[in-house]
DNA sequence: GTAGGGTTAG
């Protein structure tokens, strides 16, 4: 049956819309091969297609075809020629399809697509510059202008920016449209300045599940998990039901908490609402019971899992070198490779700290060798750290210092304080004085630094040197912040400083009463019943229902 | 009938 010119625009216009991206490719090329003429409606889903699947050189073609049958240059297809050139990369190109149509290019939406394309090609001054543009000439700036700048100024350290556009859009009136809300929301989790997100977040006037991912997630990025777990509930209790791109942060903090029965409410939340076979909530849920010590179930996702991408197998891999079974992690990395799948900077990333965790020297410094030769990665700061901390490990601190001073990157606190931590393991005090004075010079407020060289010092008897740490650290006015422990009781949740619990116990003049039961449950106890001093529970901090400890788990870090 | 955009994992 021949079909009308229509009928393939339609075709094709459902394929695009259902990301059938190469069936929609097969459809054009169905059309000209059946001799009908593409047209104006026919281009954009075309050159859509192309930029989603990367194919620089077949949309080069297509905008060659657009030329040659003479399709008026309307700003539809103007914008999608510019989209098209941006997404592959071509801003330059994008550029000249405007430059080219001056009198349509003043158009709004051919001046969004490129602001968009020059953020989305980091060349935040030109998106800038366009946009001033834009207000000089007067050409209408609405919501998608600013969705496609913000992006622009979401790096620590352009909050000044950011708050600009933030005013122009309250200038503009355009803050009050949620997804201008949610981006200028991103943009200031991304810049770190997760205070103002929240702030912002407290103001906006309609809030949509995305505003609730966005601000979930901004927390789980900049590592607040126990925020992350708050607002979480909070969402819950506002009636909102959660997407996988929720429970994708709340996994993450979940990991970074070993929230291990938190983690497995998550799970069978996922499966409730049929999210199950979601790869990113896969991954996270590997992640996290990996990170929680439970390597069976992580594993079991894993094997589950019908495509696994380059971040599962980096999960699984973590998760084992993480516990100390790094043999298992590298036999793992190897079976990624055999399955076709190339490894990233993460994923060398997981199988280095696997093998020093496991004192696998010789195939560390073999994989650190494929990562740059094989695969032509250029190793950054967190793959060096790695590998200093497996020569140092093995007692080859004078072969890690070498590595450090032959780094093409500038080495960054992790990469010295690795080698300090060896020398505090091997005992050699000289190189340790030059790793620590090249930390502090990087990270002159991380207490551990001190409290590690301040070790060495105890361990080979060296009192002045005790001394000096001291009157540095008192001099810089650093404490030694005390471990912080996560609580989970219940399914509720608590954090709470040793200090802050030791001082709130007194108050309370009951540890010591607790004490008579078991020592080690004061650390359960007290951050609940401070729950209950502040929420509905109105029990007596006496009458607690002991039975239920047995379903919490607790890890104690140190900042 | 067409274009430009916001949240997601290691």
């Amino acid at each position: 049956m021949k079909r009308q010119q229509p009928q393939w625009n339609t075709l094709l216009r459902e394929l695009a819309n259902k990301s059938l991206f190469p069936d929609a490719l097969q459809v054009y090329l169905q059309m000209l091969r059946s001799g009908s003429a593409p047209n104006a409606f026919t281009f954009p889903f075309a050159l859509k297609s192309c930029a989603a699947l990367s194919l620089p050189f077949t949309g080069k073609q297509l905008h060659c075809h657009v030329l040659k049958t003479g399709c008026s240059p309307e700003p539809f297809l103007l914008t999608s020629l510019i989209s098209m050139y941006c997404r592959l990369g071509s801003v330059e190109s994008a550029r000249q399809v405007f430059d080219e149509n001056r009198h349509s290019s003043k158009l709004t939406v051919c001046y969004n697509a490129l602001v968009s394309g020059y953020a989305l090609n980091s060349r935040a001054k030109d998106a800038v510059l366009l946009f001033r543009q834009m207000r000089e000439f007067g050409v209408a700036i609405n919501g998608v202008t600013i969705l496609g700048l913000v992006p622009v100024c979401g790096v620590p350290g352009s909050l000044e920016l950011g708050m600009a556009v933030h005013g122009c859009c309250v200038k503009l009136g355009l803050d009050v449209e949620t997804a201008v809300g949610n981006c200028l929301l991103t943009m200031y989790a991304k810049c770190g300045e997760i205070g103002c997100a929240r702030k912002w977040f407290d103001e906006m006037p309609r809030k949509g599940l995305i505003t609730w991912n966005a601000m979930i997630n901004g927390y789980a990025q900049n590592g607040l998990a126990n925020e992350v777990i708050q607002l979480y509930m909070q969402m819950e209790a506002s009636g909102f039901r959660p997407d996988p791109v929720t429970l994708v942060g709340v996994l993450s903090s979940c990991a970074n908490l070993g929230a291990h029965t938190f983690g497995k409410e998550v799970e069978r939340r996922i499966e409730a609402c049929g999210f199950g076979y979601n790869p990113f909530l896969s991954n996270a849920l590997i992640n996290m019971y990996a990170r929680c010590g439970n390597l069976k179930k992580a594993r079991d996702i894993f094997n589950g899992m019908p495509v696994k991408s380059v971040v599962s197998w980096t999960a699984i891999i973590g998760g084992y070198g993480m516990h100390g079974q790094g043999k298992t992690a590298v036999e793992l990395f190897d079976d990624m490779i055999r399955s076709g799948i190339r490894p990233d900077g993460a994923a060398f990333v997981s199988v280095l700290s696997a093998c020093s965790h496991a004192g696998l020297t010789d195939s560390g410094l073999n994989y650190f060798e494929v990562m740059q030769k094989q695969y032509g990665l250029q190793p950054g700061p967190e793959h060096y750290s790695c590998v200093v901390d497996l020569l140092g490990r093995a007692g080859r601190l004078y072969e890690a210092q070498k590595l450090i001073e032959s780094m093409q990157v500038k080495p960054d606190g992790a990469v010295w304080g690795a080698l300090l931590g060896a020398c505090r393991i091997h005992r050699n005090l000289e190189l340790a004085e030059l790793a620590f004075e090249r930390v502090i010079e990087l990270e002159p407020t991380n207490i551990g630094y001190y409290v590690l060289l301040s070790n060495l010092y105890t361990d080979t008897g060296n009192k002045e040197g005790i001394i000096n740490v001291r009157m540095m650290m008192r001099e810089r006015k650093l404490r030694k912040d005390p471990g912080c422990s996560y609580v989970e009781f219940k399914g509720a949740f608590f954090t709470m400083s040793r200090m802050k619990r030791e001082e709130e116990a007194k108050s309370w003049g009951c540890l010591t009463e607790f004490q008579k039961i078991r020592p080690s449950v004061v650390s359960f106890i007290i951050p609940i019943l401070l729950h209950q001093r502040k929420g509905k529970l109105k029990e007596k901090p006496y009458g607690i229902d002991f039975r239920g400890f047995h379903e919490m788990r607790s890890c104690e870090t140190s900042k």
